[in-house]
DNA sequence: AGCCGCGTTGTGGGT
DNA sequence: AACCCACAACGCGGC
């Protein structure tokens, strides 16, 4: 007679096969391959319990600075999905700790057979996701993970442009236009079992947070505008979507105050990809105040820094001169100078476009052919030879003929007494020298761009170029292919 | 969405 | 008719 012992039926019971997908950034039922193939992967393991997972990864919660609000969106996000997996038979099980910890935990107490996420490439998701991998390879169980944050796999892009991320907008569009059209949005998982759910063998554990857990000072709470998760966020994606008129004129953002919060990808604060080449400006209060109240002796200069200053619009050209002017072209000065003079007085200024728009100019981001400077003399010529801006913004030369206005300090005595206006008196010799200063600005772009950034942090999980072989996905196991993108 | 100097080519008037 | 010459227009490379 064989003797039953509750032990080993406690064994039996852990026996039960597991299926983990785990919930990181896609807080989400829909649009979620990596949900929809964890589903798919219990048809083939009958009885097996699906577990969906979040980690709290503490050590992160005690270090991190998050706001706030920024951890309500976050319980809110939780919570929501823990909602929508419950009307579906299962749950959201929240493991606290860090997540290498609790993968071995996982592994070794839930009889693991399949792990599905979606990817992320943050640096610290990159490193993390290694190390799970690693640990579900060494255990035998299989991982599957999915691109859904992105519309493009970044990986494939990268390949696309020798595996170096683009730095001008039409390098960007370039390897875009060669991706093809991004995969179609997967519907939402609608369904888990298809028999009655198994019991929950931790039914009281895993409970989702609370802010008291998270540290939230409640009284640094802002008012509750923008609750988090899928239900909330599609509500909201609804009802913009009835707004035609808003929809349609989106691509003008100038019309529309209350635009959609932009994302901040692309001015990644990471210090190993600044974005921003880190230039030598001069800290120059005469020069900038000169600039500012259109007192450079310039008169193209001048003219359109006081159409700025009284109508507070400038033609796009017109900033490119200005932003020229103060930056790499002549006065040495910061562009975040001209950026906040821009921000005081332009009627359209716009905080991102413009801080883009002064990167952009002073060649430090985005755009690099430094030595293509403004003349703040023969740029406005060409459209414009008699001179008739100037004449109108600043009276004081409308007098100079024509081939003197545009450099006044040039025009002979007898010229300047008949126009009625002498220079060095009436108005300002130019401050600089053009000719000779935008030279010696070139060489000091030149160093500038010479100079190599700080090398990146060693152990920081770098993409690397991927072999001709790796192309083919069947001929290179999951893994050593995982570790040549990831590692 | 630069500017300059240089060389080449084209043009028109004059000898 | 053939040639000279000044000048404009254009393309290119370097900064």
């Amino acid at each position: 007679m064989r003797k039953i012992n509750p032990q080993g039926r406690a064994q039996m019971s852990q026996k039960q096969a597991t299926v983990i997908h785990w919930f990181r950034k896609g807080l989400r039922l829909h649009d979620n391959p990596a949900l929809i193939a964890a589903v798919e992967k219990l048809d083939t393991l009958p009885s097996a319990h699906l577990r969906p997972i979040f980690i709290l990864d503490t050590k992160l919660v005690e270090t991190y600075r998050v706001g706030a609000n920024r951890w309500r969106f976050l319980v809110d996000s939780l919570a929501d999905l823990d909602k929508s997996l419950r009307s579906l038979g299962t749950r959201l099980y929240v493991l606290r700790g860090d997540p290498v910890s609790q993968f071995k935990f996982a592994l070794k107490n839930w009889n693991v057979k399949l792990i599905t996420y979606e990817t992320d490439t943050e640096p610290y998701a990159r490193k993390r996701d290694v190390e799970v991998f690693k640990l579900a390879e060494e255990a035998g169980v299989e991982v599957k993970y999915f691109f859904s944050h992105t519309l493009y796999e970044p990986i494939v892009l990268l390949r696309q442009n020798k595996s170096e991320a683009p730095k001008t907008y039409q390098k960007f569009l370039d390897v875009v236009s060669k991706a093809g059209e991004p995969p179609a949005s997967k519907v939402a998982v609608t369904e888990v079992y298809k028999q009655s759910p198994p019991k929950d063998p931790d039914k009281d554990k895993y409970q989702l947070p609370t802010l008291r857990e998270l540290h939230v000072d409640e009284s640094k709470l802002g008012p509750h505008l923008y609750p988090g998760g899928e239900t909330e966020a599609l509500r909201r994606l609804t009802q913009v979507m009835t707004r035609k008129t808003y929809i349609s004129n989106f691509e003008k953002p100038n019309t529309s105050p209350n635009s959609i919060e932009p994302s901040t990808t692309v001015l990644s604060p990471d210090p190993n990809l600044l974005i921003c080449k880190q230039i030598d400006w001069d800290v120059n209060p005469e020069y900038l105040s000169a600039w500012a109240e259109g007192r450079t002796g310039y008169p193209f200069i001048d003219a359109i820094m006081t159409q700025l200053r009284k109508e507070g619009w400038i033609h796009h050209l017109a900033r490119h001169a200005v932003a020229c002017f103060l930056t790499r072209g002549d006065l040495w000065i910061s562009w975040e100078e001209g950026q906040l003079v821009f921000e005081e007085l332009l009627l359209d200024a716009d905080v991102y476009l413009n801080a883009g728009n002064w990167m952009w100019l002073s060649a430090s981001a985005f755009f690099h052919q430094y030595y293509r400077v403004y003349s703040p003399i023969v740029f406005g010529k060409k459209t414009d030879p008699h001179g008739e801006y100037i004449r109108k913004y600043l009276p004081k030369l409308a007098k100079y003929p024509p081939n003197y206005i545009y450099e006044p300090w040039t025009a002979p005595m007898s010229v300047q007494k008949a126009a009625g206006c002498i220079i060095g008196t009436d108005y300002p010799k130019p401050i600089v020298d053009h000719a000779k200063i935008h030279k010696v600005n070139l060489q000091r772009m030149n160093a500038a761009y010479k100079k190599v950034p700080s090398p990146p942090k060693k152990n920081t999980p770098k993409f690397t170029r991927a072999s001709r072989e790796d192309d083919d996905d069947s001929s290179v196991p999951f893994a050593k292919k995982f570790r040549s993108e990831f590692c």
